[in-house]
DNA sequence: CTGAAAGCGCTAACAC
DNA sequence: GTGTTAGCGCTTTCAG
């Protein structure tokens, strides 16, 4: 600061820090030049100089902020830890693994204490070296192949195997599956469990489509499938922008009340639409903050055992996964 | 780092910064020790030393990160700071004064180099200091009432209108008027024009119902809206959540085909609903890449005039505006 | 109770 | 080409 614009020295540390014992007139004199000279402590510097307390800042890298899905986690994530008076960095990976460890380095370059992370990497030894050097890691949403790190998420496979099993019982043989990427874990869980239970009753599963990454490519996808002579009486949305895209496919071919759908993911639309879209929900606020609460436990006990919190999952049932095969017959 | 490592001194400094002239095998040496500490430079040490670049970040601070419209600015933000090699730091306010200004407050410790602020706080005379001490601040979406730097918004005055006008046009003559909290620019700005133009045409406003923040209060609003013996026919919904909360009202009472509505800001669900909403729409990411991009010139010209950016609007007609008013006599 | 000196991790400006 | 010294803005340690 300045010990020539107040009158005293650099004891300002002390009255910033709010130390004890510091004469009460001297307090005022400092805190008189402070407000005069607008004087804001480099948290930084701080931070460098003292060992105690590190940036008070935490990494976020979701593949996309502003996917609704992780815009959810954030605020979750950015509630608690505005509790413990932490500010979180975020920047979107876009499933890119080269954009998601130069988000991670620029991350950890500026030492955010810890990182949240939605990986879409599958090759995370660019992590370790974080990691053994004191940066831990949660996973959200998207569990690595090799377990490097505390993990919270949904239970992916459950949910889907929940979804397919329900189309089932409602009597469905030809679903389909329109799903995103399969690097991203959730949707090759997702996959996995719809393959599970249809090969386990005996079913085909010739749609399956994935890759799907905006509302348009899934639509595009929905329609094409929706056009063929022999189409199926059910359709599995696997992730909200699929589900948004196979609503859309389905009104314009006029069949939403003869096809079935289920989604994985709620979202603002699924009961505004007519019929209402029955799904497997997630609560992404919830999840941001089980995430940041995991997060802060690993700060305070950096050498416990890694955890995994993985969340059971429901069935909404609004109409559209209760639609029955013979919709269409019986209309 | 450390000279014990390697072999060699602090001029690890000039190969971590690409420094010409240093002797190829001195290179790799430094190179190797680099590699095998996993060395991680410091860039709150390198910024602090240097005073050509400053910290690298720019903080962002939206009423909410997980509203549709603030996500959608944080990504076009995120894409443009990436670009420059620069990282953002986010945080909710919640449109409370004192949130907003703890985070302006956070942000400016850790020294980032501009600010982007949705303030919701009528009194910016927190932000003085940081604008005169060199952290420049650009307001998207919201224009403080004393002009303290750039802006970048859309025209909400315009917009609102534009819906207005559009529903006279169409006959009607008793509207509703469905919004936020009027400490929001954008919300009064909406509402003032709301008014202007009924009142130019000589009508009573006896709907309006501001203060609305999620889409249930939206929607209890709109269902007690249309209880009413005499009602309006038709609805303008002056934000995403209202128009949501619009959308389920009109639905249960079953007069989604007689009321008409126009909503501001596009959403979602908007075309997936049926009738399809007509909307006053903003382009959310592109918000967000201008006002990086503002805010980027602005910290290479911190002395030019202030911006003002004020995009203009258009409506996009899909059904739900163009419902005449006697569409119930009719059916 | 207050001040002076040292040092966090790094780069600037000079020497060698 | 490479090493030294100083110092960014702060906190610490230890004298006064």
């Amino acid at each position: 600061m300045a010990q020539q614009a107040g009158v005293s020295l650099k004891t300002v540390s002390r009255v910033v820090n709010h130390e004890a014992g510091v004469t009460p007139a001297l307090q005022e004199q400092v805190q008189a030049a402070i407000r005069s000279l607008d004087y804001r402590p480099d948290d930084r510097a701080r931070a460098l100089r003292r060992q105690s307390t590190g940036s008070r800042t935490i990494g976020f890298v979701p593949t996309d902020v502003a996917n609704p899905f992780f815009s959810g986690v954030f605020r979750g994530l950015e509630d608690e830890a505005a509790e413990q008076g932490y500010l979180v960095l975020a920047g979107s990976s876009d499933a890119d693994p080269r954009r998601e460890e130069a988000l991670v380095r620029a991350f950890v370059g500026r030492r955010v204490e810890g990182l949240v992370i939605a990986s879409a990497n599958p090759d995370l030894s660019y992590l370790k070296a974080e990691l053994e050097h004191g940066t831990p890691a949660v996973f959200v949403d998207l569990e690595p192949a090799e377990t490097m790190g505390d993990v919270v998420r949904s239970d992916h496979y459950g949910g889907a195997a929940l979804a397919t099993r329900h189309l089932l019982e409602y009597g469905h043989r030809r679903v389909a599956y329109l799903g995103d990427r399969q690097a991203l874990f959730s949707s090759a869980e997702r996959r996995r469990a719809f393959v599970d239970v249809m090969s386990a009753r005996g079913l085909d599963t010739p749609w399956i489509v994935t890759g799907l990454t905006t509302p348009s490519e899934a639509q595009i996808a929905a329609e094409q499938i929706l056009r063929a002579t022999t189409r199926p009486t059910a359709l599995l949305a696997a992730q909200n922008y699929a589900a948004m895209g196979a609503v859309r496919a389905l009104q314009r071919a006029g069949l939403q009340h003869e096809i079935a759908l289920v989604g994985i993911d709620d979202a603002d639309f699924a009961e505004l639409v007519d019929p209402k879209i029955s799904v497997v929900p997630q609560d992404p606020i919830e999840l941001g903050r089980l995430t940041a609460q995991c997060l802060f436990s690993r700060l305070a006990a950096p050498d416990a055992a890694p955890t995994q919190l993985i969340l059971n999952t429901r069935l909404i049932e609004r109409g559209s996964g209760e639609i029955p095969p013979d919709a269409a017959g019986r209309a």
